[in-house]
DNA sequence: TCCTATATGCCAAAATATGACAAAATCTGC
DNA sequence: GCAGATTTTGTCATATTTTGGCATATAGGA
């Protein structure tokens, strides 16, 4: 699973790498080393490609002109864009996504069970505060666990 | 799959290339450089050929008299237009399109899964905010998901 | 038929992505 | 705390993609 926090520079022309722990992952559970990229609220979502594609499959069983699926695939699927690793474990970040989410210097990988997020470092310290409280509000939400 | 954004400027005389990950999917996955583009909300939505004849097989199966049906073919399949990639991978967009769609500089392609959309640049930014809140909708509406 | 506007083909420059290599930084076991 | 191994980063060369320019072809309108 993936589960916690790297920092990583990323080069002026959107190359950084992945963290070693989440290449190990990919490789011994996924054994594959292409992810998917997209857009979520504020930072990027990557999932292994076989998770990803559970979704995509599912998607496409939807009604494909009716506006809630054009909605969300347009920014789901428009976002996202394949990864291969290079021999650094390294992927590109396009300067679309770099853009909308002012990626600068340093970016956050945030390991999250099936997934991960990738988060500009500013913007990810600058909302550790209400994510605590975020956290604090679901607790009472979640009854499940 | 189309996925992804890519920005591509398009030339006075309505020339553009096709990004480079799309024209791959045409030549390995569907064999062909032929695609459909038609109109759709505010952009062009183009299909592979194969694709396009998937869904005019559908319509087939559609009551050809009902008003709905008319209506969704009479825009879809009258807009439609089939287009050949050229040796660097462009083609061209009538002026009509253009018009229609105040093409002006720079276009975004947006790819969604067997089909992928053409906006003009300035009309895509202008909608990026009003995207995400539909998608942010959307979310709740599609429960398969 | 000729003229104009648009479409097409070809070439090459500019911009961008990719691959390989090595230096720097970090982690690990002792 | 140190030595060796691993990971991360920077740099440069190369390949690919995108763009612009120009010449020619084609079609439609006067």
């Amino acid at each position: 699973m993936f589960r916690g926090q790297y920092v990583h520079s990323i080069s002026d022309n959107g190359r950084v790498s992945i963290p070693a722990k989440f290449r190990e992952l990919l490789n011994v559970k996924y054994s594959s080393n292409t992810i998917i990229v997209s857009m979520f609220e504020n930072c990027l979502l990557a999932y292994p490609k076989i998770e990803w594609e559970k979704l995509e499959s599912k998607m496409l069983d939807l009604p494909s002109f009716k506006k809630e699926t054009v909605d969300f695939e347009r920014y789901l699927i428009g976002n996202a864009s394949e990864c291969q690793l290079d021999s650094e474990g390294r992927i590109n970040i396009s300067p679309v996504l770099r853009k909308n989410l002012n990626f600068k210097k340093s970016v956050v990988f945030v390991g999250i069970l099936t997934r991960f997020e990738i988060w500009d470092e500013k913007l990810w310290e600058k909302n550790r505060e209400s994510g605590f409280k975020k956290f604090q509000k679901s607790r009472d939400q979640i009854d499940e666990i």
